[in-house]
DNA sequence: GCATATTTGTCCGTATGTATA
DNA sequence: CTATACATACGGACAAATATG
């Protein structure tokens, strides 16, 4: 029983954000758990890009756990939808089409607006998770770091979800803007991807302390239009 | 390879509203698959009641299945919130609290609500169905089947959300759904539980095709905040 | 509190079917 | 069309944790 995870590197930096607080709160975790786990966060860097062949072999060997260890853990990334599953095939990476590109922003436009109608009234320390967010990406912006202007994007915006105060659309919002990273993958630069938006969080998030919730959910749709927009473009102009 | 799946009995009423309606679309189903979905049914059934204990070694003669291949299945079944695995003790049918109870209404409002609010400019099938799940739930009534009167009392609100005509939408809300079905196996009557809603149900949809859909929303939140209210206090009940 | 039985966690080996070069 | 590689699924093994007397 002597689990290696040899390519579990250091990763002191994300010791924050973590979106894997789900289950382990209280209970140690099994080792298809953190295989898991590790898979999730290679596939959200691009290390395991879209397309990937996840074979069983192989990564039981890089990984040091069992076929059967690593089949358990490929069932909870294929409901994340994160890999699929083609029968007698294997598992794979998803590619995200512009289709799925448009539920997702739906759905985000429905969380997103739910936290919204919900934000008057809602604790005030949510409402600070908001602020710094966008202070976060602005510091960001300004240091060049362009991958943190992504994180603390989607940060906001989980914020943003989060005021409707329920423990279940925070875990669907995770698991939404998770597979979402997928088509970030996919375009050509994070600053294009992130800096047009990093303006509008900052109206979303004046307009919301004001208590003008109407002018932050007009301003929210147009974001979430543009930003969908944006990517499906990309995604066209690439494949065609 | 040889599977039996015993437990699978003829069941030849439930072709309809078959809620695993997910990714057997096109490939045959897998085992482990097939395996979860069985476990779905009973505890949905309420013959696998919440708190049992899902034994690994009984429930895998009882299937004809491997170890290995059931706990795939488990995971499966976790991530649907239908079991908990604790670790090292094993996998039992999940039991709600009142506060999960709270959330998943929380959660069904804003999902149907957004439903509501996309009502005008839905496609006239998806109005259709709702008509259908109202009038279904009617005829059970006057036939006194409370148990098909429950399930399409589901069925309506699950139109409801697929208003917003989202794909990932009506896979949470059927997940959302699933779960909730715990809670009403603690419940004293089905009719009790699903004859109050009868005719809120008919208001909705009589208040949508008229085009009233700011009065069809306050109709769902008092139906939401009821049953809410109804079920939390059951259980409170039956705690004390 | 301790010894024992049961059950889970994880690994390995293997037979069979399926897809692909 | 055959050969090869791989996924599917089973069964057995053993350590570790938990439940039981």
């Amino acid at each position: 029983m002597a689990q290696d995870l040899d390519l579990a590197q250091p990763s002191a930096e994300d010791t924050l954000g973590r979106l894997a607080a789900d289950r382990d709160l209280l209970g140690r975790a099994g080792t298809a758990q953190r295989v898991a786990e590790v898979l999730r966060d290679r596939i959200a860097e691009g290390a395991l890009p879209p397309g990937t062949r996840l074979s069983e072999h192989a990564l039981g060997a890089a990984l040091g756990v069992s076929r059967n260890t690593l089949r358990e853990a490929f069932r909870t990334l294929v409901d994340g939808r994160l890999v699929v599953h083609e029968m007698n095939r294997g598992v794979f990476v998803r590619t995200l089409g512009p289709d799925d590109v448009v539920d997702i922003y739906a759905v985000r436009s429905a969380l997103e607006g739910t936290g919204l109608r919900a934000a008057t009234g809602a604790a005030p320390e949510r409402i600070a998770a908001l602020e710094a967010a966008v202070a976060g990406g602005e510091a960001a912006a300004r240091a060049g770091d362009w991958a943190e202007v992504g994180t603390a994007d989607l940060r906001f915006h989980r914020a943003l979800a989060a005021l409707a105060g329920s423990a279940r659309i925070d875990e669907f919002m995770n698991r939404l803007l998770a597979e979402l990273r997928l088509a970030f993958l996919a375009m050509p630069s994070a600053r294009g991807l992130h800096e047009p938006f990093l303006r509008r969080n900052r109206e979303i998030a004046d307009l919301l302390t004001a208590g003008d919730t109407d002018g932050a959910a007009a301003v929210l749709e147009r974001y979430l239009d543009d930003a969908r927009r944006m990517i499906c473009d990309s995604m066209r102009a690439d494949g065609a």
